[in-house]
RNA sequence: GGUCCCGUAGCCAAGUGGUUAGGCAACGGAUUGCAAAUCCGUCUACGGCGGUUCGAUUCCGCCCGGGACCUCCA
């Protein structure tokens, strides 16, 4: 069975079939590093990052890339007032804009580690690409697709590039009908966008990586089509960003990328829906985000945080609610449940039996990856997983289903990563040991029926954070 | 104004022309000294009105409601 994934170029599910046999490269749009990361953007990360751990996991090599956005990100791409986001954090700031880069690339870095992504295999900045977005421009301008006007600034100019707009469906009349409005008359076309612009007050200068240029700094699009070409070459297999993306920054991408190189730049184009926030739209001009750290703030962890942004089709509207967090924690911990009474089998702390699961866990494993198959279906393959979890729970498994079954959630883990690793069979030991002298005090006002002292016992375990799970063998300590 | 998506039980969220997700919450039961965890059971839905069909939540039309892009945003 073949991986299809929906791909925005040609409306419909696309087999994945990879420009070079097993392997597949990815090139991810990643942050403009102006403002902390907030959920909305790790919707989509996280939905590039469970793309990648699983086609990893149909046996692909994956190469992936994802740009940080340092520099040219304009406010307003294409009008005069257009400023880079950058200089703007600056400004209201007062701290430069380097240095406003580099603590947000930090940040986000920090993000990625706590919501467990796997870093991808480059994450470069737009300014080390300097030079080879100039190789672009120089192409361009030599090939006459790409103009220099007085000031400098250089356009692309889309007239020569017919195609424009086959990503997004946007047809030239439709956008002059707008409420975009060409108020820069340097341009032919007030759709032409920046390829290297100038300005003695921008902080971020460069002498012109291009013939007969003037000192500036880049567009925005440019980066992504040198960077990609740069680790990736010339033509891509998947290439994600979140749906806003769409329109303008990669139909420019394939303009500027395909005048260069005449050739199909990326086979699968794929992008996240947006993230509401109690069914309203999450923005940064609404001011109704939450930050990733405002989200860990709240007292929850990287791992449910994921879930909870994960779970959703990445095609369909996420609707974030603290309630759905809560929701995942508890999702979370059933499944951890489970896997821990599996491993204490394996650990003979807990009976065998004679259920076998190899059919179950065969089933869960066919069904699993049909699922993610199908256009990365993340509900139902959750659904999957639960349905397991129940087979499980309601068994009593021999230790070869055993160690199947948890080669099964190790599976689940590798691929979606928002479970966590596989729990200890008993985290008693761990536990300090004044509260495994009250575990034991509690033991003792058991047996004498001294049940205030046991509940006693019991809360104070609670309060320091943990909780006694009694079995048929004897109480143990768990981390709450 | 143009293009497009969605509306599923208390909440979140898949999917399908006729069997029927899953999670959370709630309720009843088993277990337990009481809990926690686990198991069993209950709650059974597809915005409204038409149409196509033997049959529609699933296809078509209209309406209502929410959202996206075209303008900063993942």
């Amino acid at each position: 069975m073949p991986l299809r994934l929906y791909n925005s170029l040609t409306r419909r599910l696309d087999e994945l079939r990879p420009l070079v046999p097993n392997k597949v490269t990815m090139y991810h749009c990643g942050p403009t590093v102006y403002s902390s990361p907030h959920i909305g953007n790790f919707r989509s990360f996280l939905f590039a990052d469970v793309l990648r751990r699983f086609i990893e996991d149909q046996g692909y090599q994956v190469i992936q890339v994802m740009n940080v956005t340092d520099v040219g990100h304009l406010t307003n791409d294409d009008l005069e007032t257009g400023e880079d986001k950058m200089e703007a954090a600056s400004k209201k700031t007062g701290r430069t804009a380097w240095d406003i880069a580099k603590q947000y690339e930090n940040e986000f870095h920090e993000c990625q580690r706590l919501l467990h992504v796997r870093l991808p295999h480059h994450m470069p900045r737009a300014t080390d690409f300097i030079a080879q977005m100039g190789v672009i421009i120089d192409d361009l301008l030599q090939k006459g697709v790409a103009y220099q006007v007085d000031n400098g600034d250089v356009y692309f100019e889309i007239s020569k590039f017919p195609q424009y707009g086959k990503l997004s469906g946007k047809v030239i009349d439709e956008l002059e009908d707008g409420a975009r409005v060409a108020v820069n008359d340097k341009k032919k076309d007030p759709r032409d966008f920046a390829l290297w612009k100038t300005d003695d007050k921008h902080q971020m200068q460069w002498d012109a990586p291009f013939r007969g240029g003037l000192r500036g700094f880049p567009g925005w699009h440019i980066e992504c089509s040198a960077m990609s070409a740069h680790y990736l070459g010339h033509q891509i297999d998947v290439h994600t960003g979140g749906e806003d993306n769409m329109f303008p920054h990669h139909e420019c991408e394939i303009a500027q990328t395909e005048a260069h190189t005449h050739r199909q730049f990326v086979s699968i184009w794929m992008h996240a829906r947006h993230l509401l926030v109690d069914n309203k739209k999450m923005s940064k001009s609404l001011g109704n985000f939450f930050t990733v750290e405002d989200v860990l703030k709240k007292g929850y962890s990287g791992l449910e945080l994921r879930f909870a942004l994960v779970r959703g089709h990445y095609r369909q509207q996420l609707n974030f609610t603290l309630k759905g967090l809560d929701e995942a924690r508890a999702a979370i911990a059933r499944v951890q449940q489970c896997r821990q009474r599996l491993v204490r089998i394996e650990t003979g702390a807990e009976r065998k039996g004679e259920a076998d699961l190899t059919a179950a866990t065969a089933a869960a494993n066919a069904k699993f990856t049909a699922t993610m198959q199908e256009d990365l279906n993340v509900s139902e393959a959750l659904a999957v997983v639960f349905d397991f979890v129940g087979e499980c729970n309601r068994a009593q498994p021999t230790l070869a289903s055993c160690a199947l079954a948890l080669q099964f959630f190790a599976r689940i883990e590798d691929v979606l990563g928002c479970f966590g690793a596989t729990p200890q069979a008993d985290a008693t030991g761990d536990a300090p040991a004044e509260l495994q002298a009250m575990l034991q005090k509690r033991q003792d006002a058991k047996k004498q029926k001294d049940w205030a002292t046991a509940d006693a016992m019991r809360d104070e375990i609670q309060k320091a954070g943990w909780k006694i799970v009694d079995t048929a063998t004897g109480p143990r300590l768990e981390k709450a």
